[in-house]
Parts: structure tokens; sequence; C-alpha cells
DNA sequence: AGGTATTCACATGAAACTATTCTCTGAGTTAGG
DNA sequence: TAACTCAGAGAATAGTTTCATGTGAATACCTGT
């Protein structure tokens, strides 16, 4: 015991001392917004120009920003947003930007609290729920029409938003403005998905993107440059060896461009060297790293899924044990088993059908849609889930589930 | 042999149901004047 | 009579169930040579 102190506490003494290789994490987080933005003049100097015309109290066009994730839209977006604010409250112009994230639960993933959630923004106190939307929407009407201002709304991943819940909210955002008497609303809506706009009622389409913004992947050598620029910030100089960057890059170069992956990565692998007190940086803290991030990924995911989604996960996990090609009437079966064990109301095959796509968007499991002729369709699933990792999260769930 | 038509075993859609959380409304109750 | 309490009606939402319809290609079934 007392030796077991003394470790501990030469350990905590080892750890002050150590020298850290970071001078600034923060810099490599993906909520930091740098002070500039490398690769994205283009976009950020058209949607300057367009939302604009709001300086002058003209209402600027509606815009649609689209890209793949990692791509620098939401970063932009605030950026100009708020540059474009500080010039009007300098010149006293009446100008609100409010931005809302339309995947984040509870916030803005439903027509009622997306409305509930701009009518705060102006001062409302608006219920969780009981009101109808009704009443909600002719609050934060008369709020706004109050008195003359141009309302900006960033809606980021609205495609979320839509697939949920239709395209009627974007409708009636829009045509408010020929009701409005004083007021004006643009919408700058954000998507990941480039096909989103099929989806879309063509009146809606047409109005929400009055103009388009695409956002192109960066390509290795644009990541390159994001990073050395980032990497100068955060950590301390000779950290990082020769090629480490650009093997960052050309990881997430190929993982289509995603720039906040490669950040990810290069602080990851920063944290891993420095655990292992060393002081530079090298390929297989960057190979460690990429595996971690992995590991954490698939195994945070699978702890924060709801009882019979990690059910559901177990079944598919012991029935791809067996035999090669599992289908969902397989899965299905084992899972009523689980379930007697565990006590668990079994659902519908209709519903497990449902969690099992679920659970394919999520990048837990992946399956395909076969056709086995005169036997009939169904999906084949497989888990991708690495195979190293599979028996810990047996466990995992064993544990979760409360089996023996 | 070559060409349709069937058929299977689910997928996919739509609507309706259940349960929970929370508001609003109005009837009934209470306390003070 | 004003203030308060409390039950009931009604909304929003999430997670399901029920019922209905869709679907790709391996087979079964023809057809005419």
């Amino acid at each position: 015991m007392e030796f077991m102190a003394q470790k501990l506490t030469s350990f905590f003494e080892n750890f002050l001392k150590r020298n850290s290789l970071f001078t600034d994490k923060t810099i490599l987080q993906s909520n930091y917004i740098p002070s500039e933005i490398l690769h994205r003049e283009e976009q950020i100097d058209l949607l300057a120009n367009i939302l604009a015309p709001s300086l002058k109290f003209e209402k600027p066009s509606n815009v649609f920003i689209y890209g793949k994730t990692g791509t620098g839209k939401t970063l932009v977006a605030q950026h100009v947003a708020s540059e474009l604010k500080k010039t009007a409250d300098l010149k006293k112009i009446n100008l609100e930007i409010v931005y809302l994230n339309c995947k984040l639960k509870k916030m803005a993933d439903t027509e009622y609290r997306l409305i509930a959630e701009l009518a705060r923004f102006f001062g409302k106190a608006i219920p969780s729920t009981g009101l109808p939307t009704e009443d909600v929407y002719n609050s934060f009407f008369k709020c706004i029409d109050s008195k003359k201002q141009t309302i900006i709304l960033v809606l980021d991943e609205i495609d979320q938003l839509v697939k949920k819940t239709g395209d009627g909210i974007i409708y009636s955002l829009t045509r408010m403005n020929s009701e409005l008497k004083n007021a004006q609303i643009s919408i700058v809506g954000i998507s990941n998905d480039l096909m989103f706009a099929d989806y879309l009622d063509p009146r809606v389409k047409s109005s929400l993107s009055e103009e388009e913004l695409v956002f192109p992947p960066y390509n290795a050598l644009q990541i390159q440059d994001i990073l050395k620029k980032r990497a100068v910030l955060a950590f301390k100089p000779d950290v990082l060896d020769d090629g480490i960057i650009s093997k960052c890059a050309a990881y997430a170069a190929r993982e289509h461009g995603d720039a906040r992956r490669a950040l990810e990565l290069l602080r990851v692998a920063c944290e891993l060297a420095e655990r292992k007190n060393k002081n530079k940086i090298n390929m297989t803290d960057l190979d460690e790293a990429q595996e971690k991030i992995e590991r954490e990924r698939i195994l945070d995911s699978i702890i924060t899924q709801p009882k019979q989604f990690q059910t559901t996960i177990y079944a598919i996990l012991l029935t791809c044990l067996g035999k090669k090609p599992v289908f969902t009437s397989d899965v299905y079966e084992l899972y009523k088993k689980v379930c007697l064990q565990t006590g668990l109301r079994p659902l519908t095959q209709r519903r497990i059908g449902d969690i099992i796509a679920e659970l394919d968007m999520l990048g837990i499991i992946n399956t395909k849609i076969i056709s086995k002729g005169r036997y009939g369709r169904t999906r084949e699933i497989n888990l991708s889930i690495p195979i190293n990792l599979r028996l810990k999260i047996r466990k995992v769930l064993e544990e979760e589930l409360g089996l023996g």
C-alpha cells in the first residue's frame, strides 16, 4: 500500500515535470475557429457578397451551401456571419444572425423546436412542449416584426431536419417574408448531402437555393497547409518528425478530404506520444492514433445506444461468429432468444429491420440488400468491427445487458 | 433452348397506437374583506 | 371576489405495432422448333 502510494506520487510528480509536446491543445480541437481560413477564399468572398446587402437593408438571397463533412462549411459560414454582425453593430444596423444546428437532439431537430429556438433567441420564453406549433409561429412572427430588421438564419445540417420532418418548415419560413411588414428573413442552409436538393419540393428548392455554394473536398496539399498552420501554433517546435504532416494529410485526403479528421488524428497521435514520454511524434504514433480513434468511435457509439439496439448488435455479433452470410431472419431469431434471457420485451421483425438499417448508418455494421431469387430478398449483414475488437465489445455488451 | 410468369422472404411505406412530458383552461375551493 | 388548486383536454415527440405494398432474380412453366 505504502509502496503503491509512493509510486503514484512519483508518477504525478513526473507527469508535472514532463514537458508537454503541446503549447496549446485547443488549436487542434474541432470547435476552434482559426483567425484565417485557408483555401476557402473564394467561398468566403461569395458568401460575403451574397449576404452584404443586409447592411443596406435589402434582403439577401437565400443561400444553399453544400459539401462533404470537414470541408469548412460551418467554419466559413460562422466566420462570415460574425464579421457581418460586427460591421452591422458598428454601423448601428438592425441585423440578427441566428445559427442553429438542426442535428442536435432536443434543440432544433423538429419544426416545433426550430421555431421555438428562434423565438427564444429573440427573448420569448417558449416551453419545450405543450403548445401548438401554430402559437409558437405567431409568437415568433410578432416578435420579429415588431421592428425593422434583417434576420439571417443559418441552418446547419438542414438535410437532417428535412429528412426527418419534411420541407414544410422551409416553405413556411420563406413564405413568411411576404407577410412580414417590417422585418425580413434570409436563410442560409448548410448540408452534407449533395443529393439533398432532390428531396425538396421544387418550389421550396427554388426559393431556398437562390444562390448555391459548393465546398469541394480539400486535396492532400491543402490539408497539409491547414495542418502546418495549426501545428505551428499548437505544438512546440521540432515535435513533428518529417513526413508526419504529409502522412496525416494523405490519410485524410483519402477520406474525402476531411480536414477535421486530419486534425483529430494529429492531436491524438501527439497525445499518445506524450503519454509514452517521447519528445517527438513518429509514424507509429500516427498508426496507433488511427486505430485508437476508430476503436473509440465504435465503442462509444455502441455504449450510447439504447438497450434494444445493443441487444440487436449483440445478436448480430453472435450470429456473425457462426456462418458466413448472415441475414435479417437469422439475426431476428437469435435476437428473440437473447430477449428471453434478458427479460426484454422482443420487438417485431419490422422494427428490428429498421434498427439494423440504422446500425448500418452508424457504421457499426455493413449491409447489402440481396435477392436470393426464388428464396426471397433480404439484407446480408456484415460486422464492420475489426476482429481484434469484437471480443471486447461482446464483453461490454454482455455487461450492459446483464448476461452471464 | 428460350422466353415468361411465379414466388419467396423480406424491404419499405404509411398510419395508427402508446406513453411521457408539459401547457392551457375552466370548474371548484379557499381565504380575506 | 380575487387567488389558488387541480383535473381534464390537448400538443409534441419518441418508439413501436399493424397493415399494405413493393421488389429482384432463381425457379417453374410454357412454347415452338
